[in-house]
DNA sequence: TATTGTTATACTCTATAACTATA
DNA sequence: TATAGTTATAGAGTATAACAATA
């Protein structure tokens, strides 16, 4: 403790959070820069991969992100040509999301390279801490 | 798990890693706007209290950030006059920072934000949990 | 009134590359 | 050669505000 290089920080419990997201994020970018698709990026079109039609504001939802973020998003998988749009029939105010044939093809590449980086990351635990960690990290964005 | 709001991402450590994260993020600016610094000015500004005449090298070091990325730090900081530089006899490459009165100020109000945010997130845990999550979080990025 | 999508705008965080000065 | 600081630049992520169309 008298050591920890967070010095009088150590004990700040967010900031424990951040320094690992930090080091996850960088891990992801620094080896699978060959996916050539951010974290985010990937999130988004599994969803999309596993609910076809599933409008934008529901994956704002699921991922905790603002709508105009979300848009941010799309907008650049599909000039991209990863995903589709089609505006939904039964509401027209929502408009439907499907992944096109390369959309499909990068989410398969991306899942490998997520595989890889999760064993790196659960590396570091046994099967219950990881249930444990998962459980409390899911208070913290779930209350 | 079936009606998790991942869905199929429920299994993805990174990705609550990640929530949390934002959460946190969240919480802080929306609840603490009037104190004006984010978490990241307050743990640099609260690293050079605690060791006044300290380098950026060594604050990008500990709290994990590009040697660019420290520097855009500190030219916030000092632009609002919250910290000040003054370059070392012993090794002149080394810039040593300091708190003004100012920062001394702003830190002090900082901390007490820092105070109630932390039990903010800290309510959720067991003391023991709080040991447990912080120490698994540190076999992340201190691998 | 509420929701969905949209655009404009802005700020934080992060990093790479290339440079200067010093050790 | 290595380290410290610096600048220019860029990209990801995030959010607010305001608007149009639709429910």
């Amino acid at each position: 403790m008298a050591d920890d290089p967070l010095g009088p920080l150590a004990g700040i419990l967010g900031l424990r959070v951040r320094l690992a997201h930090g080091a996850i994020q960088r891990h992801f970018a620094e080896n699978f820069a060959q996916v050539d698709l951010t974290q985010k990026q990937i999130s988004l079109l599994w969803l999309v991969g596993e609910q076809p039609g599933v409008a934008q504001a529901d994956l704002a939802r699921r991922l905790q992100m603002d709508r105009a973020t979300t848009m941010a998003l799309v907008h650049q998988l599909e000039r991209r040509a990863l995903i589709a749009r089609a505006r939904s029939r039964a509401d027209a105010r929502r408009i439907g999301l499907t992944l096109t044939d390369a959309g499909d093809t990068a989410l398969g590449h991306a899942r490998e390279a997520v595989a890889q980086h999760e064993a790196w990351l659960r590396g570091r635990f046994t099967d219950r801490e990881v249930r444990q960690l998962s459980e409390m990290l899911t208070r913290i964005f779930d209350a």
